[in-house]
DNA sequence: GCCAACGTTGGC
DNA sequence: GCCAACGTTGGC
């Protein structure tokens, strides 16, 4: 099994309203490198939901794969601020995954403390330029933040 | 295929 | 609100 982060501008969509619809499709990545992220997820990773654009940004909860390989509707959609003409039913351009609700972390895990701990590490989201919105997390710095919110969290 | 211009992301 | 980093676009 795998770990990935994924963000969301909690003015967008936040992990309030994941634990309200309990499943969301994670539409709206057009990015290629995030798309082949998302083309890589496979049924029961994880995935941690991290709040960019916010006061403390940082990581807030917890999601897992619920389906895989999933065709982005949003980019057929002239309506939606996803639209991609250049897209079509025949070939779709953009992917994503069903992500389903797992839990809220008992307080967010601050982009500044995860760079201070994972500093040098091979983790996409404490490098310096990054803007990657989706992208993987090595297993071990996942279960770090696993095991330290399992003792912070109670 | 190069690269300047432009747009977007996202921390601070 | 500023701006660094980076992706994309389009002229040539």
């Amino acid at each position: 099994m795998n770990y990935w982060l994924v963000k969301s501008e909690p003015l967008t969509y936040s992990i309030e309203q994941f634990k309200d619809d309990k499943t969301t499709l994670w539409d709206g990545v057009r990015n290629y490198q995030a798309r082949n992220f998302l083309q890589a997820m496979t049924l029961g990773d994880l995935a941690f939901f991290y709040h960019s654009n916010t006061k403390v940004p940082g990581i807030v909860g917890l999601g897992k794969v619920s389906q895989t390989q999933v065709i982005d509707p949003t980019q057929f959609n002239p309506q939606s601020p996803y639209f991609d003409p250049k897209s079509s039913p025949d070939s779709p351009r953009w992917f994503t995954v069903e992500l389903v609700y797992v839990k809220t972390f008992a307080q967010v895990i601050s982009l500044a403390q995860l760079k201070e701990q994972f500093k040098g590490e091979d983790f996409a989201l404490v490098k310096k330029g990054n803007r990657l919105s989706v992208m993987p997390v090595p297993e071990k710095i996942a279960q770090k933040i696993l095991t330290q919110k399992i003792f912070s969290g109670v």
